[in-house]
DNA sequence: CGCCAGGGCCATA
DNA sequence: TATGGCCATGGC
């Protein structure tokens, strides 16, 4: 089965509106505590979090935040326990740097790759989602949704982050807004049709969905 | 009421 | 290497 990446990124980007970029938030610091807070746990309920940090999303704000009052704003995006103690772990990665992004950009991709997975509590994806869309450092994202919608479209590879993350840097054009695109439109698709229970009879990709066909009807 | 959500860590085998 | 339990709130 012949996977075309880019005439399905474009069959996606003719369907679903998103703005250029696609994460919401308006600075990279809050882009980056948004991908912290949203490892599994829906984004409105994220969106509460963040609403409760508004006037102390900056990293020095957050820094010197109590972890008990940083765990009680951060309650209705979920596992706030573990999420609290992550954040403040990347929050004391990132002092090392004197909260600059600036300064780690510098940096190579690979090796501030590998620091932000060093991090307990940043794992593969969160780790990408900070890199490319706080960082802007070309590095395609792969979640849950990915995996399974191509899967079900018939890419026949290991159902594993490596794989399918090298398979998308492997096709797709070095473009940092086409992978932040791509990915949000994999999001966005995958939350309105491709979901665990499918809604293949009103999906304008069954057509190419060989898992698709079983529920058309 | 049950299912699911823009994961990751850890113990176990 | 690969599962399974655990972390937890809120929308539907």
């Amino acid at each position: 089965m012949f996977i075309d990446l880019i005439d399905i990124y474009q069959k996606l980007y003719s369907v679903y509106n998103i703005p250029d970029g696609w994460w919401p938030g308006d600075s990279n610091f809050e882009i980056m505590v948004g991908a912290l807070l949203t490892q599994n746990t829906n984004w409105n309920n994220v969106e509460k979090s963040l609403h409760n940090l508004k006037n102390l999303l900056t990293p020095i704000s957050l820094y010197d935040l109590p972890i008990e009052e940083l765990e009680e704003l951060i309650k209705p995006s979920g596992f706030y326990g573990v999420k609290a103690k992550y954040l403040k772990n990347l929050l004391e990665w990132f002092k090392k740097y004197d909260f600059s992004f600036d300064e780690l950009n510098n940096k190579e991709k690979d090796e501030l790759r590998n620091e932000l997975l060093n991090i307990k509590g940043i794992g593969k994806e969160t780790a990408d989602s900070i890199l490319l869309y706080a960082f802007n450092k070309l590095s395609f994202v792969i979640d849950s949704y990915t995996i399974r919608m191509f899967s079900r479209i018939g890419l026949n590879i290991k159902k594993d982050y490596d794989t399918y993350k090298i398979f998308f840097e492997n096709k797709l054009p070095k473009n940092i807004i086409l992978y932040k695109n791509y990915h949000g439109l994999i999001v966005e698709h995958s939350k309105k049709y491709c979901k665990k229970k499918p809604l293949c009879k009103n999906c304008f990709l069954k057509n190419l969905c060989l898992f698709g066909e079983k529920y058309v009807r």
